[in-house]
DNA sequence: TTCCAGCACGCAATCGGTTTTCTGACGGCG
DNA sequence: CGCCGTCAGAAAACCGATTGCGTGCTGGAA
């Protein structure tokens, strides 16, 4: 712990190193960081509270956590003692004899995607409203970096975990399992997870999405993408083929194209995707990122859309509705995804006993111009 | 602590609540949160592998912080028996003695804003490499939230704070400098802030874009602002202003709007000034989500952009590259700002006598086809 | 008057680490 | 041979809360 090894997954913005920004250090900002004289001050425990007001540590707590009967004059005096010397209780110390820490931990891939952000502000406004703090683990879709951040939370003794995993199975997070700390799985899971999972219904989302190009006339039709390993894209993948299958119409390898889940990676697979000698009319974008990547994509390309491609993106996104052309999306409620995540952590923390069940969402068709 | 209230501050989402979404509880999903029958495992202490080494509490304590030399026959012993055990050291006990936690709290006030998401990704990814952990506040822009949080920070005992402070004075987070915690200032900072503070010349940014206004040859220039009180928004005004003094334009009232730094705000904030009887042949917008509302109230209107009005807009957004129109944008360097925020505290905590000086980065002018 | 129940609260163990102090063994040196 | 410094590791105090158990006091019943 105290040698810190710098890790070897840590992955570089692009966009900022590239940028020829100065970087200049002004001396009339110069601040201290630290109050001047005094020193380190002490810390005002308990135990100077108990002096003050008269009492026992012991009353001082039952005061604090109304855990047993105190008069109300010794709670006033208590009470007076807090304020006056400022008194804040020390987390570490209660969780040490609690067991318990009130803190929740986030596993989420990329918090600059949109869609995570949404999720993570769903999740955070119900867990302050429970007196939960969030520790955050952004994990860059890189495995170790998820498996690093599980061993932290366990050491952290966090009381439960919401995790839009990368990995694949249960390994990872079966230590926490083993742990008995509350696991939810958010947008995507596995096979085999023992936990349950928040997210929405994607192959019927992607199958509305391709199901509305077909509607609009469209029979050639491709699907951009991501990793077959993610849960949600395995099934967007099976909702586009089967409103295709439905609707008779032949599925064509070589538009199936799968790509990380990137901007730049989406650009460079719709390219790929559009430089074939044959080349779909119409396209389903299993990602909110690969459709921004797809758009830049067709700009570079000189191609219109929808006149010489359409398009039918997953996930909402603010600056759809000004892009051009304004996007036609398949939107998932992202906020109520998040909040329902946090709701069923709690539950689990409060009811020792309860069946946690899944809860699957509805995806909504948002009509706009690109197809 | 134990009593919940429910929190006047919670802002719900509008979208989401909106959305006529179905919400179903699928059974056959239904999953155990826990495991079985072993009931509460117990926990694995140091004094577990102590003993099962063969050693002392204290020897097992240093071969894990190597504190002291131990012989290399006892460490192999040790080692073997940490992992044979599964063993996990608990930070809360560890804190408890050390005083310090590797927490790192972060307030910022919109985590769905791109902005400060890739900020925190830059932070994230330092204090990672660091071994330390974030605890992630997400204010809403909401003054009581904040000052509930950094409440919450000094309970949990965080080693240090980076702010995106909603509030205009040092009163919430003073607090937190009498107790000897570092405080990185990001983004926004106030007059009276005793801490150093990293963001960009915004001055000379809203200069740089407003100049390129005048350059292309408009001379009835408006503004689209956030409230004063984010320094951030006084200094964008200002640089905007002596552009305009310098080429001897004048400032007109009525073309100054300061609005919230919401979507929607934005999109009311330019349809009024649209509205206006005289108006704007171009207006500086000095914030990202500020800019996507204008253009929606354009697109409303059915105002061209830039035929009707030109747009340069402040912070880059990957989706201003395929609006309509791509929007001309002054850029911050994001992501640095984040990793110099999160290396500045971390230098703070290692070095205790160190003077941390601000860091200010220069904006760049990203010229796309809105003016 | 004595006894006991119940009230209001204190005492001290405990959580799981870190750190200071203590100890026994060994080896070098006069 | 005796003395002492060094070394590896043990023992115990300590961090700041929670909590089970114990206790002095009061008042009403026997």
């Amino acid at each position: 712990m105290r040698r810190n090894k710098v890790s070897p997954w840590r992955r570089h913005a692009k966009i900022d190193a590239a940028a020829p920004m100065g970087y200049h250090s002004t001396n009339r900002l110069r601040n201290r960081l630290h109050i001047p004289s005094e020193g380190r001050m002490k810390r005002i425990t308990m135990a100077d509270v108990a002096e003050r007001a008269g009492v026992s540590k012991a009353t001082v707590s039952h005061v604090i956590n109304e855990t047993r009967f105190v008069e109300a004059a010794t709670k006033d005096r208590v009470r007076e003692a807090i304020s006056a010397l400022g008194y804040r209780p020390n987390v570490a110390a209660r969780s040490l004899t609690t067991q318990r820490t009130r803190i929740i931990g986030l596993i989420v891939s990329d918090v600059t995607n949109t869609f995570f952000a949404e999720l993570m502000r769903g999740i955070e406004d119900v867990l302050v409203d429970n007196g939960y703090s969030l520790m955050l683990c952004n994990t860059n879709e890189v495995l170790e970096r998820e498996e690093y951040y599980i061993d932290i939370l366990l050491r952290q003794g966090v009381d439960g975990i919401i995790a839009a995993a990368t990995s694949q199975d249960w390994d990872a997070l079966n230590e926490a399992a083993k742990l008995n700390i509350p696991i939810v799985m958010l947008d995507r899971t596995f096979e085999n997870a023992d936990s349950p999972y928040v997210g929405v219904n994607n192959s019927h989302g992607a199958y509305l999405g391709t199901c509305h190009l077909i509607e609009r006339g469209y029979r050639d039709i491709g699907i951009l993408s991501g990793f077959q390993r993610l849960s949600t894209m395995r099934e967007r993948l099976a909702g586009f083929e089967q409103a295709l299958a439905e609707a008779n119409l032949p599925l064509r390898e070589n538009w199936c194209i799968d790509s990380p889940l990137t901007i730049e990676d989406g650009k460079r697979a719709m390219q790929q995707l559009m430089s074939q000698a044959e080349r779909p009319g119409a396209v389903f974008i299993s990602n909110n990122l690969l459709s921004l990547g797809a758009l830049m994509g067709l700009r570079e390309l000189k191609l219109a859309c929808p006149a010489d491609v359409a398009i039918v993106g997953f996930d909402d996104h603010p600056w759809a509705q000004v892009s051009d052309p304004p996007l036609t999306v398949v939107r998932q409620p992202t906020y109520a995804i998040g909040e329902t995540a946090a709701h069923k952590v709690l539950k689990a923390l409060n009811d020792n006993e309860a069946e946690i069940p899944s809860a699957l969402f509805n995806c909504q068709l948002v009509r706009r111009q690109s197809c």
